[in-house]
DNA sequence: TGGATTTTCCCTATTTTTGGGGATTGCCGC
DNA sequence: GCGGCAATCCCCAAAAATAGGGAAAATCCA
């Protein structure tokens, strides 16, 4: 397989071990080459995205990070054509996988993952649109703390703000995800990857 | 560093990438050499781990099917007299890290990871021993109750008893597996596989 | 059989959450 | 400037959970 054919990839993945593991699986195979690496999406990285031509981009989700964030490819599709690739690590609501053109699983064999790369070149989505009623930044703050299990009182003492306020904020997060128990709240943050299960307990 | 100095590592990884990661990642820094690959603990896998003479084994404990039991490490111990360290990738219940001698997670830098590696070799643990008070029948079914978000009531309609003993079995619930709140036995019931997350909110 | 455990039930009191109202301030976009 | 939204605060009443206490059957196992 000549170098020159090779597509270009830029991998936006924060895991060493899986920057290393992706550059040796595509080595061992050729087709794909990993022409640049990103730790994070920071500003810094945005023009990085921009001047690099590359034909596809494999993402860890997990950059999109906790809370802070309104996760998804439409950030990427700011600055870049490229075809996404999501790198599937941790457990995420089924809807948020839908936004990547594909999606590779680090259990994947190389065989499938080449395919999917592939795949991805070919079959793109046009249209990758972030959803609408989305929780404020106060607001996940808050559902934060009540999938830890902190009490009302917790959290106002943590971010100095009355039990009143709280308690306004957390009917606010039932009214907008219309789950109305704090188990519900718990899975949700959990396959937002709002928290790790760590956390919790 | 000198090839005959480094310690022979063995990998009991089912993930191509992270396979390719790790060996990357230390062939860029020496000291340690993956000597074996394994991507199951399956019979024939036996044999290996006992004749080759590793120094320490990462492991992701993926392979024990995880959650579903307090297994792991002390099957490698039958084995090998390796440290153990685990390959940290999806959520798991604290306790169940514990047993190993160390845990990389596949986010770590790969200082990090040497210097676990290195704390593994030297801080090894003796007497991997599993925990005891296990839920009863009764028990497990309330607490997937909770976990599903049902209030008390409900859960005494549903079996016929009456709300003190669901009470009762709550309390005993939160001193056997020392969690008090309904997130922590949320994220406790899906990790030990007692709900699917699909069966909340 | 006898002890341990499980499952069941009850009471009181306190704490916490939920659900229904409201209200003010400040910021952003049209 | 006006509407919308975010963030803050307040009250009240009802529902639910928590934290003590105790106790009696049923079941299991050694």
């Amino acid at each position: 397989m000549k170098e020159g054919n090779s597509k270009k990839v830029l991998l936006i993945i924060p895991s060493r071990i899986m920057v290393r593991g992706i550059e040796g699986v595509f080595n061992d195979l050729g087709e794909f080459r990993v022409e640049g690496i990103l730790s994070d999406i920071s500003r810094t990285s945005e023009t990085r995205l921009k001047n690099m031509d590359a034909d596809i981009i494999i993402i860890d989700p997990i950059v999109f990070d906790y809370a802070t964030r309104p996760v998804g490819r439409s950030v990427i599709a700011e600055y870049s054509d490229a075809a996404v690739v999501a790198l599937q690590t941790a457990v995420m609501e089924d809807d948020l996988w839908k936004q990547y053109d594909e999606v590779i699983n680090v259990y994947d064999s190389p065989a499938t993952i080449i395919k999917k790369m592939r795949s991805a070149l070919t079959s793109r989505l046009d249209v990758p649109k972030s959803d609408s009623h989305e929780l404020s930044t106060r607001e996940k703050e808050i559902l934060i703390c009540v999938a830890k299990g902190m009490l009302n009182k917790e959290i106002a003492d943590l971010y100095n703000i009355s039990i009143y306020t709280v308690i306004t904020h957390r009917k606010n997060i039932t009214r907008k995800t219309g789950i109305k128990t704090v188990a519900g709240l718990t899975v949700y943050a959990l396959l937002n990857n709002l928290i790790d299960s760590s956390a919790v307990e």
